[in-house]
DNA sequence: AATTTGATTTAGAATAATTCTAAACTATAT
DNA sequence: ATATAGTTTAGAATTATTCTAAATCAAATT
């Protein structure tokens, strides 16, 4: 895909004045790329895939889009361990699975109502706004996806 | 608690001998510093906790003991966000929960099977060795702990 | 007991992801 | 046109952690 879809441009858009910021030409190639290619890249790894096609943005802006997008809500952060963090626009409830041999991150639908389920096992006086969910082990050979 | 106790220092000595690992004062302070507050502290908290009791000990020591506790099985580390790694000698199967307004690390205990049943969500083709629950919110006044 | 051996401890340097700073740039509002 | 405020940018700073190399220690062997 070389330009977001009019669909995403629109959610951009709104998602970001909603959070009073603007909309730019570095933070639409951003959530491009990462709508573009869904398998968690780190912030390095967008920089790299951005830079191919806006080759004047710098590390720092990657940083400060990613962030954008997260604070607007279109994008998560995932941590592995002590791993750079990762980016995700998948905004449905999911788990995360870890390959220990690939390193890579998977996205792990989850049956509905799950990860709301899940916040049943907190005792009354904790209230939970996020749930996390990450296994960590190898994919069998066979299928690499 | 001013030492180990004796089945703590037997567990200890078991678990460091089978991953072929020695006994040492400093592992047996900082084992014994984990045990004995168990709200996941940094290293840096371990380092000061344990520095009061052993002044001599080094920052360098403190990870190594708790890399020598985490590779024998005795110690998890618990990542959270991107802070500083902390660490939680509870070893029975368990969720956490992090408070957004104090930054603390609460244990939560789960239904037995809980966390196994979760991998069921697993496509046939993963295999997870490790599965890892975080909620994250507030916890109400009135209890703190 | 003295010596060898290898693991452990230690201080400090190095690393690396991320954040910060301040200047240049851009877009919008007046 | 000018002012204002947000954004981008390069590079410096930060910080948790790892690495390095020398000193220490403890078990094993002579
Ligand atoms: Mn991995
Ligand atoms: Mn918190
Ligand atoms: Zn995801
Ligand atoms: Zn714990």
């Amino acid at each position: 895909m070389k330009t977001l879809k009019q669909m995403d441009r629109g959610a951009l858009s709104d998602a970001l004045d909603h959070a009073g910021q603007r909309t730019t030409p570095q933070r639409e190639m951003v959530f491009s790329i990462l709508l573009d290619e869904r398998n968690h890249p780190t912030a390095d790894e967008v920089y790299t895939r951005t830079k191919s096609r806006m080759p004047t943005i710098s590390m720092a802006t990657v940083y400060n889009c990613l962030e954008a997008l997260v604070t607007c809500g279109l994008v998560k952060q995932v941590n592995i361990e002590r791993e750079p963090t990762r980016y995700c626009p998948n905004l449905s409830p999911h788990a995360h699975f870890h390959c220990r041999e690939t390193g890579r991150v998977y996205d792990v639908p989850v049956p509905e109502g799950m990860m709301k389920d899940l916040v049943k096992v907190l005792p009354g006086n904790y209230s939970a706004d996020s749930v996390e969910l990450v296994f960590r082990g190898h994919l069998e050979k066979g299928k690499t996806k």
